[in-house]
DNA sequence: GGTCAAGGCCAG
DNA sequence: CTGGCCTTGACC
């Protein structure tokens, strides 16, 4: 049975659908440790002729070739195979997070099959008709992903030549690299997935209900195989979700009172050849938005303002936490569902507002029923505001390059998948840099967003009202003593909300089409938030 | 006809 | 049950 504590007590990713990963610092790595030469980061792929001869991410064996998705061992495509032909149920005798690597792979298959899961080998590629020979729907996705792999290995040979021809060099643009469209300042490295703990810790659950599915092609799974997605990764995920609904039937003791922990803890740093992270600097940084003033010394500072602040994710945080996710929903997998991928980041981010907000000043102390009616109303235009402020301070980029090579598209993402809003997005953008928008105004439009009386059928009007004018009145006050230059700053600053109402609304009816439309669409937080808008 | 990722076989 | 080797067959 899911708890409000399993939900809301990790700083563990949810994966919608499919495998699930997640992060976790604390949980020793089955991945094969791969030593780097000095100087090197670990897990570039091994300089051979291919780029092909590495090691099976499952064990560390040698790799034979694609199997079941990635590129894996003989012996663990055998075991995989096995397991999902035969319709195997193991059990791990441990903590389900025993070290996989070639000499101990035996010894636990429950953790084996995880961690094949974990990597990325698919269900659906075991046959349920046992058909031998031919090829199947992946023939592209591998041939893809070869030319990726060989390509990567030849930029790295130039990189390599011209470093060591002309090290003075090494910092300068490569003209033969393509433009490394990556996060730039203000992002964490990749991480490592180091992945397998929590999500094995969530797998044992028991009980299996059968209102979700995977999305990751769970629909058209064989029947031989579905036995196998539920007894794993739709038992993960469900046990995962928390959904608004869910969160309904929480005991408002457990949804109150749990300390939940935002951030994930800093992981392993991994590098990709097109990932360049550079050192993170602290907001504003070269900001074009102006000042921020030290909200922990400053004496203009409202209070009201102070006790916001102490809802907020560092900054620095909420860019690791995006790209934490997209390195570990992608690495080691050849190809992606791009919009796929989106929903899942979007969902994720989703529980991240749930949480800051239930720690958040006059949110805190609506009924369960009242927050979830103001979030329903508010994630999308949340989710906007969080993407322009951290493009203004902290340099996130409107595009990244996965570790496995795919272009994900990040401001997409803000605005849920609708593209030709990007004009819209860019306006508002410039109106709020021409504003010095700073983290004061976004911390105060954030809960003017959230605190909405106007939503229909919320219980204590009276509570959100109050809370509301407190917020205008504070950032009025700060607005007049930090920004006098700017006489206009807070009338306009609030009249970005309905700009903002503007295009999240379009995002939404885009999304909620695209995926709500379509009926095997699994139930995510992402679809329940669509849902309740449009009921 | 070659490739290679499926499934099958079988000794250990 | 494991895993190395074999067979198969769609795709190029």
């Amino acid at each position: 049975m899911m708890t409000a504590a399993s939900v809301m007590d990790n700083s563990a990713c949810y994966i919608a659908g499919g495998p699930s990963v997640v992060l976790n610092n604390s949980a020793p790595s089955t991945l094969p440790a791969p030593v780097a030469p000095s100087g090197q980061f670990p897990y570039d792929p091994p300089d051979t002729k291919e780029g092909i001869e590495e090691l099976c991410p499952v064990c560390g064996d040698k790799v034979s070739g694609y199997h079941y998705g990635i590129l894996t061992c003989e012996s663990c495509k055998g075991f995989f195979k096995r397991t999902v032909q035969n319709k195997k149920v193991y059990t791990c005798v441990a903590d389900r997070n025993c070290l996989i690597d070639k000499t101990q792979r035996k010894r636990c298959p429950y953790c084996r099959f995880q961690k094949c899961l974990d990597v990325g080998m698919k269900l659906e590629a075991v046959r349920p008709d046992r058909m031998r020979g031919g090829r199947n729907k992946f023939g592209p996705m591998y041939k893809r992903d070869r030319a990726r792999k060989l390509q990567l290995l030849r930029q790295k040979q130039v990189v390599h030549t011209q470093c060591l021809s002309s090290p003075q060099e090494m910092g300068s643009s490569n003209p033969f690299l393509p433009p490394v469209v990556s996060v730039t300042t203000g992002a964490p490295p990749m991480y490592s997935p180091d992945l397998t703990q929590v999500k094995q810790e969530l797998i044992q659950i028991p009980h299996l209900s059968s209102s979700t599915s995977s999305p990751d092609s769970s629909s058209s799974l064989p029947t031989t195989t579905q036995h196998h997605t539920s007894q794993h990764s739709q038992l993960a995920n469900q046990q995962q979700h928390p959904s608004v609904s869910h969160l309904r039937d929480l005991s408002k003791t457990t949804w109150m009172t749990t300390p939940h922990p935002t951030t994930s803890p800093p992981n392993p740093i991994i590098h990709h050849p097109t990932y360049s992270p550079k050192p993170y600097q602290c907001d504003p940084g070269p900001s074009t938005a102006g000042p921020v003033p030290l909200v922990t010394g400053g004496s203009n500072i409202p209070d009201l303002i102070r006790e916001f602040q102490t809802s907020f994710v560092d900054d620095k945080d909420w860019q690791g936490h995006l790209f934490n996710l997209l390195q570990s929903q992608t690495y080691n997998q050849c190809e992606v569902d791009l919009f796929e991928l989106m929903c899942k980041v979007i969902d994720q981010s989703l529980f991240a507002q749930v949480d800051w907000a239930r720690n958040t000043i006059f949110f805190r102390d609506l009924k369960v029923d009242d927050q979830m009616k103001l979030l329903q109303n508010s994630w999308s235009d949340l989710l906007l505001l969080d993407h322009l402020y951290h493009r203004i301070h902290n340099f996130l980029q409107e595009e990244t390059i996965l570790p496995n090579g795919q272009k994900f598209d990040v401001l997409e993402m803000a605005l849920l998948g609708l593209r030709s809003l990007a004009d819209q997005f860019h306006r508002v953008n410039a109106r709020l840099q021409g504003l010095k928008f700073d983290r004061v105004d976004y911390i105060c439009l954030k809960i003017l967003i959230l605190l909405n009386p106007e939503v229909p059928l919320v219980t204590n009007v009276k509570l959100i009202q109050e809370a509301r004018e407190r917020t205008r009145q504070a950032l009025h006050e700060y607005c007049a003593s930090f920004y006098p230059e700017y006489p206009d700053k807070y009338g306009d600053l609030l009249q970005t909300l309905s700009e903002l109402r503007h295009i999240s609304t379009q995002g939404e009816d885009f999304i909620y089409f695209k995926i709500v439309g379509d009926n095997t669409a699994t139930q995510t937080l992402l679809t329940e938030m669509l849902h309740a808008k449009k009921k």
